[in-house]
Parts: C-alpha cells; structure tokens; sequence
DNA sequence: TGACAAGTGGAATGCCCCTTCCACATACTC
DNA sequence: GAGTATGTGGAAGGGGCATTCCACTTGTCA
C-alpha cells in the first residue's frame, strides 16, 4: 500500500522536527493524505507513530550490534554514545513526545538497545575500564539518560559533544589511587 | 482567601506523587473544591501551576544560594547537586509534565537556580576541581540535565546517588596528565 | 432578622483531537 | 462497458479537558 509509506514517511519527517505537532492531522496533510487513509492504514495513531519511531530507531540499535562486534566494548561504548547523542539531538520529538505510550515494537528495540549497551558496560568493566563499584544495569540507564541530557544540553558549538562524552567516561573510570 | 491556599496544597501534593493527574478536577478533587472555584480562585490553571512550582521551587533556589555562601564552590555543588536530586527525584511531574508551559513565576527561579549553580562551577573551576576545557554556561545546563538523569534512573539501592554523583564530578575534574 | 454582597460548584460551553461513517472515486473482472 | 470490490477523505461522532455560566449558599452589616 502506497498511501502506508507515504504516511510513514510523513510521520518520520515530523519526528525530526523539533516542536511539529504529531496530530494525525498533521501527519496526513505532510502526507497528502486525509486523516482517514492515516489511520486506517495503520489501525490507530499509536500503531502508525509505533512504525514511524521503530523505522527511525533500528538502525541505531542495528548500529549498536555492529560496533559491539567490530570493537572492543569500551570503545564501542564511546563511538555508539557519540552515534545516540547525534540521533536524540535530530529526533528531541521521540524522547519527549511519546513517553506516555504503549509502542510495542518500539518498547521491544529499546529494550534490545538498552541490552546492547550494557554488554558494552559489562565488557568495559571486565577489562578495567569502568569501575567496578557500578551496578551494570543501573549504569545502562544512568548512561542512556545522560546521553539524552547531553542531547538536550546540545551544544551548538561542534566537538563539545565529544568533551561532554570524555567527561563522562573520565567519570566512570575506576578511580585512580 | 482560604480555598487558595487548599488547592495550592492540593497542586504541591498532586505534583509529588508520581503518575498522579494533574487536571483542573483532579487538583479540586484532593483540595474539596469545585474545579470552578480552584479557577476562579488563579485565573487560570497555569497561574497555578506556576504558584505551585514556585512553592516548591523556592527553598531549593534558597538553599543553592546559601550553600554558596557558606561552603567552597566545589564542595557546595556536590551537595547541592545531592539536594537537587532528591529534590528531583521526589517531582518528576515538575521537570516532566510542565516542560511546554509558560509559568513566569518558575521560569525567573529556575533561572536564578541556574546562576546559581553557575557561580559554583565557575569558582570550582578557579579553583583548579573542573576542567578548564569546559564552558560554565554548557557546563551548567549539562549538569542540570545530568542531575535530572541520575533522578530519573533513580536507584532504589540508598548510596547510589553519592556514587553517581562522584562519576559525574570525578569525570568534570582536570585530567591528570 | 432581613437585605444585600461575595463566594461556590454542578452543569453547560467550546476547543482539540482521535476515530468512525458514508457518499463518492478508482480499479479490477468478465 | 457494466458491475462489483476496494480505497478515499470531508464531515460527523465522541471523549477529555479548561473555562464560563448561573442558581444557590454562605457571610456581613444594619
């Protein structure tokens, strides 16, 4: 169906723009399309904005596999956050938009994402890198939510995003007696 | 007037509980009112909303104000980065639910928070305990998301915080060469 | 106690938004 | 080329919410 991509099309681009309203009659009229077709293309608002925000987020977790097997973890972990920080920076809309809502396929990707980082944590740890008085899991989700903060820090200014991650990482290194 | 103040109450104690919705009725219901008179009794509901933030904002500004009298500027941001967590932590629905409204009131005291945290960072970094690489004013807007995010991954295990709150200072202290 | 002012809150209003309906258009089939 | 199946989108339906209205209650003062 040609009316579903250009719906899911439309409902991606609006997720990249900061401060566009996601009302179903929004989404349809970037798509060319009345807001009927939107909806029974998918079945509901949420199920479309669940396809439009799982399009966006697969590669990064896709991105996230790969770096875990190319490098080794901490330096994955330092290349992967400087990808995420990039990605919460051009998509501020699918963090502060859509806490509230059931997406399943979107809740199974972040899950999977959030897994991926913390086998970067735990790898990291084991080789000494990180300090060991870190709770993993914890650690993933202090991780991911200061990426989303540096995103929302964001700088204008380039490179400072990679002083923020030194910074970080600086911080989660076993301390030095 | 009497019933301002009951659903001013109302509003403090819907804001500190997690979830809790934070409608018109809502906030009537809890303070014994009719929606109309909680209205009526504001303006509006953002009026008091922003009354209610402000309530609680307040003494937390104060208390950034005072511990950079009394205290050295790097001791005084660990502990009032410390206070602003549990602050934080205790009000998600401040920092969540409130991000795209317009409340004067908060606006002006997260600002004086801001110079305030400001300061200390500036005097911990004359002080040799930050960076010298970093800017104050992106410092300070990271550090304030940062405490966020330490509020939000918000560790039921007691001590976690003291320990995130070391990674985030031990990462902003000058690298050792 | 009676008359007037002020305050109150349930109901009505209006707005926004998702969803459903239905008259119409378009695409197939024979 | 007529008839049916499928798709479309403007308009109506319906829920949530802030705000306003107004009949009523409460308080005040002579």
């Amino acid at each position: 169906m040609r009316n579903r991509q250009l719906a899911l099309d439309a409902a991606m681009t609006l997720l990249a723009e900061p401060g566009a309203s996601l009302t179903v009659e929004a989404i349809a009229k970037r798509a060319g399309l009345g807001a009927a077709t939107v909806v029974r293309a998918f079945g509901g608002k949420d199920a479309l904005l669940d396809a439009a925000v799982s399009r966006l987020l697969g590669p990064v977790v896709q991105r996230a596999r790969d770096l875990l097997a190319e490098a080794p973890p901490h330096a994955a972990l330092r290349a992967f956050l400087r990808e995420l920080i990039d990605f919460q920076t051009a998509h501020h809309a699918v963090n502060d938009q859509l806490g509230g809502l059931d997406l399943p396929t979107t809740t199974a990707l972040r899950a999977d994402l959030v897994s991926a980082v913390k086998e970067m944590i735990e790898g990291a740890r084991r080789d000494g890198e990180i300090r060991a008085d870190l709770d993993p899991a914890a650690t993933t989700t202090l991780i991911g939510e200061t990426a989303l903060a540096v995103a929302r820090a964001q700088p204008s200014t380039p490179g400072l995003v990679d002083t923020y991650l030194t910074v970080l990482l600086d911080g989660l290194r076993p301390p030095t007696p």
